[in-house]
DNA sequence: ATTAATATGTGAAAAATGTCACGACATTTC
DNA sequence: GAAATGTCGTGACATTTTTCACATATTAAT
């Protein structure tokens, strides 16, 4: 639990410079200038010597961040010398699509189960990733702390009641239902219509030229 | 553009307070207060009634608010009472799963098109929603104005591109790429696998009991 | 060597967001 | 109809996040 003093708008943004110094350091680029990082991430260079300020002094006066050390050091504060294994609740559309979709090229993060109401797919499996029944949470799931929920809305809170049960404590919350949860367990909302809906607010609502 | 006086982050969560608004009302629920509208949507009642004063005096002191009225008041505000068009940019997996996913039942926001780079799955059809091909943008695309991008990565910059010249002012952007675009067009990042990976970092290094 | 250019790290200010707590008023109860 | 209860709307305060702007150190150029 170290640091906990790392701001958490500041903690949401780590992942995404990681991807970019991945990108950079493939690119085989030596250095990396707070300025042109902002560029590419689209966050104010200001902002970004900020974050990385909370981790100590990273970076030198007049030349910029080495990218492979600031790469290494961030690997490290993210944890991605080690695999974390996640589980996907849910194999529908949208669920199936997580599992073919390899958004996790750059990372150490692995879906390495899967889960379904359905028995027609139980058993079959999905690019590598074995599909149980939602019963049998409690044997298959181990020691899987962290879940990726794509299940129906009416079935969230039900599912999210079993997955507690079975020792999750992080949830990255899919549905629209906003689920209840004891104060331990963490959950992440992504919410795909209201994303849309307050982007087409924003339009109609707040002049141009204004950034998010 | 009348009131932008709203704070973002207000905005934000209007669609989420319709949302549950409308299950309330289907539910034959009269009125609500901000404490039970709080344990439904898991924010601060004191935030929601904050948020609400920003429209002025929704509601009735010792009573609470009309849940009638406030949907009403709502579906205005968030122009629900037309039906706004958006376009998907890339039938791969993931949008594929958006087409088939309805996950917007409780609005009036409808993918009515689709695009993609497959000459095969140009001229079918996923759900009702017709796929051309990107090339056929500017024909195509007509006067919709929001799109969601899911594109390869490595096309997204490119693509968007073509999408701001065709009109597009609004993109949904759910590729890993930070795309570049004039300060007149508005993007909202999701970013799936900084989403996970945030919340494993989350889980890792801040004490739970601690919320989002 | 000297100068010019570059770019960090941060104190301080500003902006944005969230929360507390209470006066005022409406509703409900007795 | 009086008292008790419930709940809004908001001023004041607290917290979080962003941004400015510059002293300081490093590199690059001449």
């Amino acid at each position: 639990m170290e640091q906990n003093k790392i701001p958490q708008a500041t903690a949401k943004r780590l992942p995404l410079y990681y991807r970019f110094l991945n990108n950079l350091n493939q690119q085989g680029k030596k250095r990396v200038s707070s300025k042109e990082l902002s560029e590419a991430v689209k966050v104010d260079s200001a902002t970004i010597r900020r974050d990385f300020s909370y981790f100590g002094a990273l970076g030198k006066k007049g030349y910029g961040y080495n990218v492979e050390y600031l790469l290494g050091f961030f690997r490290s504060t993210l944890d991605q010398h080690e695999v974390t294994e996640v589980a996907l609740i849910g194999a529908g559309n949208l669920g199936t699509a997580f599992l073919k979709y390899s958004f996790m090229k750059n990372n150490n993060i692995r879906i390495t189960k899967a889960f379904d109401a359905d028995w027609e797919k139980v058993g079959t499996d999905i690019d590598g990733v074995p599909i149980y029944h939602v019963d049998q949470l409690f044997e298959k799931l181990e020691d899987t702390k962290v879940v990726i929920l794509t299940v129906p809305a009416t079935e969230a809170d039900n599912i999210a009641d079993k997955l507690v049960q079975a020792g999750v404590n992080g949830i990255l919350n899919f549905t629209p239902a906003r689920i209840t949860v004891p104060s331990h367990v963490r959950v992440h909302h992504i919410d795909l219509a209201v994303e849309l809906q307050s982007l087409v607010y924003f339009l109609k609502h707040y002049p141009l030229d204004t950034k998010e």
